[in-house]
DNA sequence: CTTGACATTACACTCAAGTGCAAGGTCGAT
DNA sequence: ATCGACCTTGCACTTGAGTGTAATGTCAAG
């Protein structure tokens, strides 16, 4: 229950700077379990875990505000279901409106860089002209 | 030459708020052509033709930096047509990747999503219970 | 008892592309 | 002459996820 770890310890055990501990503390994200005699933060088995819940769900595209709903850190309670499956919908729509963009926008220079390389000449850049002309 | 627009004036024509316009003549973008006797600034045409060229190359992926290079406003010089495939190709990598990311992160969510609605029941989130458990 | 490694706090800064605000100046019309 | 609409400047703020710095405190080893 006490505290098992110093902040650099932890940062060590989960690799994480140590900065971005104090930061999560900050944003109500990883709370130490206590102090120390000298004011040290101490960090317990369980802040290990959260912090590979975080890794696990920012690397699946939440964001930590989300993170922090999943985890029930959020004006209380922990969520259920539904509110789950919300949030993953949310980020579904996110997600599918950037794939549309990135696609159209790698579309795009894709042929410009086509066009920009058989129409090559001096003084006379195709992609820049095309720009131009473009309102 | 001289200036015939004013910022609003300009603004509406390019359909850009004024305090975008200030911005960009602050990073070097898009300068006045001069100023009136009362200190207002004046735009010509080609300040118009410039943020049309702005909007169509940010449109297809060029950050605010590398028009300033496309436009020749950055360290002296229109750029050479190797130089803008450069840029294009720089673009086209970072896009590979962020595609490569979201497409993962998209498969990620939408088994998280099944597997959630498949398996529901109170007070036990398959998919916070599949966070907890991932390092 | 001093040295070095680690800790604390508060605060500012990063990136990109702007937005917002306050205090004041200018312009055209009434 | 005054009103309102527009303009000027400078400065701070925004988002997200941290990073950097300075001044100071603590702890274990030699």
């Amino acid at each position: 229950m006490s505290g098992r770890y110093t902040i650099s310890q932890l940062a060590h055990a989960a690799e994480v700077p140590t900065t971005t501990l104090r930061y999560y503390e900050r944003i109500g994200l990883v709370q130490p379990v206590n102090r120390s005699a000298g004011n040290y933060r101490l960090y317990g088995e369980e802040s290990l875990r959260t912090l590979q819940f975080i890794r696990a769900a920012q690397s699946i595209g939440f964001t930590l505000d989300d993170v922090k709903k999943l985890l029930g850190a959020q004006d209380g309670g922990v969520p259920s279901c539904g509110d789950v499956q919300a949030l993953i919908e949310e980020r579904l729509v996110d997600i599918g409106s950037r794939l549309r963009d990135l696609r159209h926008v790698q579309k795009v220079l894709k042929s410009s860089l086509e066009n920009c390389r058989k129409t090559e000449r001096a003084g006379c850049c195709y992609v820049v002209e095309t720009l131009r002309r473009k309102s």
